[in-house]
DNA sequence: CAGCATCCGGAAGGATACTG
DNA sequence: CAGTATCCTTCCGGATGCTG
């Protein structure tokens, strides 16, 4: 493996999550196991092509499980490993401090959330977090 | 203002700190104030140009603060703002999941920091905390 | 449904020279 | 020393069409 050389640690986490979306990615990962159209559906900007090579990239640095069902139609799942998921406390981070800048720079948070996100299913995680806060702020 | 959307506000996150470079400064400046030339040092890949543009998207998004000095030759230091400061959790978080990736990776971290990071003089957290580390794991 | 291959435009970023 | 301006190359990433 050719090596390669840092000059500050963090380099080296940037290689592994600093893609354009692997961050948006094992966010919602970090809510539980995809499907890739569920992964599509979350992230309505993405294309095919990147989300394939990013979940790639990160299967690679073993961050992500890929399960694929051998059935048809074709079904494939995509989880955080075991490693990835000691990325979840600083995933969570991100996550709040983009809420809390959100806040800062809007006011209403939901001023900036797609309908998408504020009507989907299977990820009403982020949505029950909202709704806390908002409650605390009441 | 173009309020942007967002799908997850971990975007929001990212488009304030998810520049190329932007993590790596800030890392260094949780170190403390640093002048640019401190900072061409500590990053000797980056460009005269990236490193201007990055700190001044910083210091636009308030994660900075640029301090100028009036004589000659010209002195300029950056520093955390204080809304900056509050990522200080999330970049230490960064670096040491990065040094943990670089030994599981490498077995030895020293084998990837570049000489010039360990010759330094103004920036010697880093090696003491990779010092500390290595004693713990004799 | 999940993924690959190909083409292609535009933004990102490097190199260089110059200013106060 | 710190920063700007200009040119120029690279390659990221979007669009499209096809496969099992």
């Amino acid at each position: 493996m050719g090596k390669k050389l840092y000059n500050i640690s963090v380099e080296a986490t940037l290689e592994v999550i600093g893609g354009k979306w692997k961050c948006v990615i094992l966010c919602h990962l970090t809510h539980g196991k995809k499907r890739t159209s569920d992964l599509k559906r979350l992230m309505p900007r993405i294309t095919q092509k990147m989300l394939t090579q990013q979940l790639r990239e990160l299967e690679d640095d073993g961050i992500v499980k890929r399960i694929v069902y051998n059935q048809v139609p074709p079904k494939v799942e995509y989880e955080l490993s075991d490693y990835g998921s000691s990325l979840t406390p600083i995933l969570d981070s991100l996550c709040m401090w983009g809420e809390t800048h959100i806040i800062k720079e809007y006011g209403d948070k939901f001023a900036v959330l797609e309908e998408n996100v504020l009507n989907r299913r299977d990820d009403e995680v982020l949505v029950d977090e909202l709704m806390e806060k908002e409650v605390e702020m009441t």
